[in-house]
DNA sequence: TTGACCATGTAATTAGTTACATGATTAC
DNA sequence: GTAATCATGTAACTAATTACATGGTCAA
C-alpha cells in the first residue's frame, strides 16, 4: 500500500468509479498514469479492499467500476491517524537556474518566461476545475469541500510562482535591488 | 543522464566537489539520498564526463573529489538549450485533504496545524541557507545568484503555504465566507 | 555513551514512466 | 482522415528509497 494506495481509497468512498474516472480524479493532486493504476487496483481487490463489477455501455467501451469494502474503509481509516509525509517536489527548472551562469546571456530570461507561462496555464487549469465544482459543494463539510480548497492552493502557489518570476525579471533588468525582499515577504 | 546527473554536472561547474559535498549542496533544489548520487557519479565518470581524485584527510575520512571535463561541459551546454520539464509534486497531505470528511472531526485540524509548522519549519531552513550566501554573490550573474533567487523561491511558497493554512482555518472557524478569494489572488 | 557529522559504497525493493497492445466512437 | 476521448491491460525500464555495511571524530 504506497500512498497512491490510499489516495484511490478516498476517492472512492465518495463514489463507485472505474480506474480511468479514477486515473482522472487523482490527476490533479498525484500524478499517475494508467499504468501504474490498473494493477494497484487490482491488487487492492486482491487483498479485498475493494470489489469490482462489469458495466455495459452501449457508445463508449465497457467498463470496471470498483467501490471500497469494509475492510478497505478501515484501512483507509487507520492511514489517516499516521503523520502526513513530507511534500517531495522535483523540479528541472530549479537546477536549470542553479547552472544558468555557465550559458549564454539570454538563457535565463527564456527559462523565465517558459515558466511563467507554465504558471499561467495551471491557472487556467484550476479556475477551470474551481468551475466545475456545483456550488452547492462549496460547504465546509461538504464532500467536495477538499477538491475546493486543493484548487485554491493550486491557483496560490501558481500566483506565487507568477509573482517570483517578475521579481526575478525586474532583477535582471536592474528595476529591483538584489536585498527588496520579495512582494509576499514583506506583507507578512 | 537523467535530471539529477546534470544538477550534478552543473554544481560541478562550480567548484570541484565531493559525493558527500554534492548531496548536501543538492539537497534544497532536489531530494536524493546519497545511495542514488554515489553510483551516478561512478557512471558519470565512467562516461568521461567527470574526473575524480583522492583527497586525504587527517581528522575526517578520505574523500573522492570530483571535477568536469571539457565533454562534461558539453554535455551540459547541450542541457541547457532543451525544453525544461514541468515540476512534480507528490504530497501526501493533498490526499489526506481530499478524504478527510470521512475521519473524524478534528482531524482537518489536527493535519492542517502540523502542515503549518512544516512550512515554518522551511522558512527557517530557507533563512539559514539564504544567510549562508556571501553578501559579495547577491550579484546578478555572480555564481551564487542562482542559489539566491532560489531560496526566496522557497521562501515564498512557504509564505505562501502558511497563509493558506490561515484561510483554511478561518473557513472552518465560519470567520470567512466560503467563496471569498484567498489573499494572494485578490491582489492581483 | 549516545547521537550527529563525515565519508563511501552496494543490494534489494518500490514507485513511476515509457512503450507495447487493442479497439470503438465522436468531433473537426 | 486524423486526432481526441473512452477504456483496459501488460512488459520493460528508469528513478528513487530503504536497508545493509563500515568506521573515525567530536560534542553534549
Amino acid at each position: 500500500m504506497n500512498i497512491l494506495s490510499y489516495g484511490l481509497l478516498g476517492l472512492l468512498t465518495r463514489e463507485e468509479s472505474s480506474g480511468y474516472d479514477l486515473m482522472l480524479k487523482i490527476q490533479p493532486h498525484w500524478q499517475a498514469k494508467h499504468s501504474q493504476i490498473y494493477p494497484l487496483l487490482s491488487k487492492m481487490e486482491n487483498d479485498e479492499l475493494l470489489a469490482s463489477r462489469w458495466v455495459q455501455q452501449s457508445d463508449k467501451p465497457d467498463k470496471k467500476m470498483y467501490a471500497v469494502t469494509e475492510k478497505g474503509i478501515e484501512k483507509l481509516l487507520g492511514w489517516m491517524t499516521t503523520p502526513v509525509t513530507a511534500p517531495v517536489t522535483r523540479d528541472e527548472f530549479n537546477l536549470r537556474i542553479l547552472c544558468v551562469g555557465i550559458a549564454e546571456d539570454g538563457s535565463m530570461r527564456r527559462i523565465l518566461n517558459e515558466r511563467k507561462n507554465w504558471f499561467m496555464e495551471r491557472i487556467r487549469y484550476f479556475e477551470d476545475l474551481k468551475s466545475r465544482i456545483p456550488q452547492d459543494h462549496l460547504r465546509v463539510g461538504s464532500r467536495e469541500f477538499g477538491s475546493y480548497i486543493l484548487v485554491q492552493k493550486g491557483l496560490m502557489n501558481a500566483q506565487t510562482g507568477i509573482e517570483w518570476c517578475n521579481w526575478v525579471t525586474q532583477l535582471l533588468d536592474g528595476q529591483a535591488a538584489i536585498q527588496d525582499p520579495c512582494p509576499s515577504i514583506s506583507e507578512k
